[in-house]
RNA sequence: GGCCCGGUAGCGUAGUGGUUUAACGCGCGGCCCUGUCAAGGCCGAGAUCACGGGUUCAAAUCCCGUCCGGGUCGCCA
């Protein structure tokens, strides 16, 4: 090694001792005498000073250096003069007396500055990625995500897991997300695709006897992005033979507290997880994933609306639709201009308009209101005792904001929950250091789909449903529920799993009943129906994805991106490697592919 | 694919039709400076205002289009 210690390391108990440090010049302060270098490495910063009494030679050299220049400094480690130490730093006790320096490699000036937290711009950060990931935020997150996979990994094998990989060319199957794929040059027209998860490949690890089997995977979708959202991304997947529900979710349970608990003192988080069932999650929050930091919960207001002379609210129910709303505690006093921005919001989010009823007043009975008190557009129909009644559904009091969307169901849930978690953030009910995790369960087998006209799986066809549900697939598939589970946080879903289907007869009445024709099911699926009839155990599992974990327990996160070392932009796009990108007509001519101008 | 926000020195921003020679902070370069840690002081360089077209006596500023980034709906079994 070049060096003896980390700069970063150097404690009071280091002092007296002559030690070489090696790293990057974070900060000069020039004294004209005096020269302060903060050097850093990957460890940390401490503080080098360079005295043209002690050493002339160092201090000369020195004086050259600059931001990001890779040196070696030769020094005694000391502790600081009384009143200079500096509390904020790890290292401030103490500080090294260069007796010798040398330039290892110079630096061009950074595009953006390194070594102060500012807000700079994401695609040059893209574009720079090797010097964004110097910065103080971006070592601490790829660190921490470092320690919660390494956590992951001995805590499984503690408990019996094996990691094994699965192969990242597989085979398209073309239900679920878009693929992507790979060529074959050994087999023109033909092609792998890159796995979206390892979800058959693990069953069949069950099958062959594994019994307890986990990857950190990489799972690839060729779908459009989001903050939340990247091409690639990381699962913790698992599966395990002879469980039930409650195996799976004690286990994970027990993980992400352990982690939280051990890995960041920065989050609290409560204790039990929640186990919530989809419909009432759905009724409640009107998303399967809500924040439960907070309440501001829904209340369905259909039959009152029904009773109101409001052609808005008629129309809606008329057509199938559902009315819900919310309270906002203390927000009765909201502008015009605030209350237009929240319409707006709603309407960005799918929904026709956003009904308001603000209540004046004050205290919590709303036995003195008067209609004079309401504020509302849609005011003239609707009576004292209707507004009461909604009122006291959405449990608002004298001083509060009911915000109410009235529409298909569908509709409306998704435009509410996105503004209950807006007005949970607006009035600071989204504590960033809290962890609410929570179980969903009991989710619907088959999801009805308008624009194919036909039932398709919630999640994946997989999926087992109640033991006790399996006559409704010829009466009722909407009724039938699922062995299925999903772990959310903050809003956010993290997990996914289900115990799976093991009997070969079951699963293939599953896809005939999803339509897939003897044909089809046999080269999509033959391989895994094959291995159900050579003794499959009963087995489920669940997988955690990794980048969203890491974003919620990191404090310097703000998307999945700030944890993952290379991304791409919302296009799909490397910015750094600029990828993707085209190829020479040689390597194309080998795939048999031609490129078809459009 | 739809909608919304943004693009001005290396970085972050201000300027939204004419006293702008495009301003400020950081950074950068030079000089001064022996206890700083957002070091300080003085001086200086640095911008085809994303790109293309249009309106106007006059455009960073208004209009249209394109590209790029972010958010969002669709999409994401």
């Amino acid at each position: 090694m070049l060096k003896t210690i980390a700069c970063g390391e150097l404690r009071s108990n280091h002092v007296g001792k002559t030690v070489t440090l090696a790293g990057w010049v974070h900060k000069r302060r020039d004294h004209g005498g005096l020269i302060f270098i903060d050097l850093r490495d990957s460890q940390g910063l401490v503080q080098v000073v360079f005295n043209p009494e002690r050493s002339p030679a160092a201090h000369q050299v020195a004086e050259n250096f600059r931001s990001e220049w890779v040196v070696l400094v030769e020094g005694e480690v000391a502790l600081r003069p009384v009143g200079t130490q500096n509390p904020h730093m790890p290292t401030g006790e103490v500080e090294v007396y260069a007796s010798r320096a040398e330039v290892l490699n110079q630096s061009k000036t950074p595009p953006f500055d390194i070594s102060e937290d500012g807000q700079v711009d994401e695609l040059l950060r893209m574009q720079w990625r090797y010097l964004d990931l110097r910065t103080a935020r971006m070592h601490d997150n790829l660190v921490l995500r470092h320690r919660v996979v390494k956590y992951m990994r001995d805590f499984l094998d503690d408990r019996g897991f094996i990691e094994i990989e699965t192969p990242i060319l597989i085979k398209s199957t073309p239900e679920g997300a878009r693929d992507y794929l790979v060529p074959s040059r050994i087999y023109p027209g033909s092609f792998y695709a890159l796995p979206q998860s390892p979800q058959q490949l693990k069953q069949l690890l069950m099958v062959a006897g594994y019994e307890r089997y986990f990857q950190i995977a990489r799972c690839f979708r060729d779908e459009d992005l989001r903050g939340d959202r990247q091409p690639e991304h990381t699962q913790l997947d698992l599966e395990m033979s002879f469980v039930n529900e409650e195996d799976i979710l004690s286990l994970i349970e027990e993980l992400f507290t352990d982690i939280v608990e051990k890995v960041a003192s920065n989050r609290k988080l409560v204790k039990p997880f929640a186990r919530l069932r989809y419909d009432d999650v759905m009724a409640r929050y009107g998303t399967d994933k809500p924040d439960l930091r907070f309440g501001l919960e829904l209340a369905d207001l259909t039959e009152v609306a029904k009773a109101t002379e409001s052609h808005v609210l008629h129309q809606a129910v008329d057509g199938g639709g559902i009315v819900k709303g919310f309270a906002a505690p203390g927000c009765g006093g909201y502008s015009r201009r605030q209350v237009d921005e929240l319409t707006a919001f709603a309407q960005t989010r799918g929904a026709r308009g956003l009904i308001t009823i603000s209540l004046a007043g004050e205290g919590t009975s709303l036995d003195g209101l008067t209609m004079e008190q309401v504020r509302s557009t849609i005011a003239r129909f609707l009576t004292l005792e209707q507004v009461k009644q909604i009122a006291r559904r959405t449990k608002a009091k004298p001083g509060d904001l009911i915000l109410i969307v009235a529409g298909p169901a569908k509709v409306a849930n998704t435009a509410l929950s996105q503004l209950r978690n807006e007005m949970g953030q607006r009035l600071k009910l989204t504590d960033p250091t809290l962890m609410v995790f929570a179980f969903v369960t009991d989710f619907p087998l088959f999801a009805w789909s308008e624009e194919t006209k036909a039932w398709e799986p919630e999640h994946h066809l997989f999926t087992a449903p109640a033991e006790d549900h399996w006559p409704l697939l010829e009466t009722d598939p909407g009724k039938m529920r699922a062995r299925h589970y999903d772990l959310v946080c903050n809003g956010m879903e993290l997990a996914s799993g289900s115990i799976r289907n093991y009997n070969r007869e079951k699963q293939e009445r599953i896809m005939r009943f999803l339509g897939y024709t003897p044909e089809q099911i046999d080269e999509r699926f033959g391989q895994l129906l094959g291995a159900l009839e050579y003794g499959a155990p009963p087995h489920g599992g669940i997988a955690p994805g990794i980048d969203r974990f890491l974003y919620l327990l990191s404090d310097h996160a703000d998307s999945i991106r700030d944890v993952i070392a290379f991304p791409k932009t919302q296009n799909a796009v490397d910015a750094l490697f600029h990828a993707p990108a085209p190829v020479t007509p040689e390597q194309l001519k080998e795939l048999h592919i031609r490129v078809v101008e459009e």
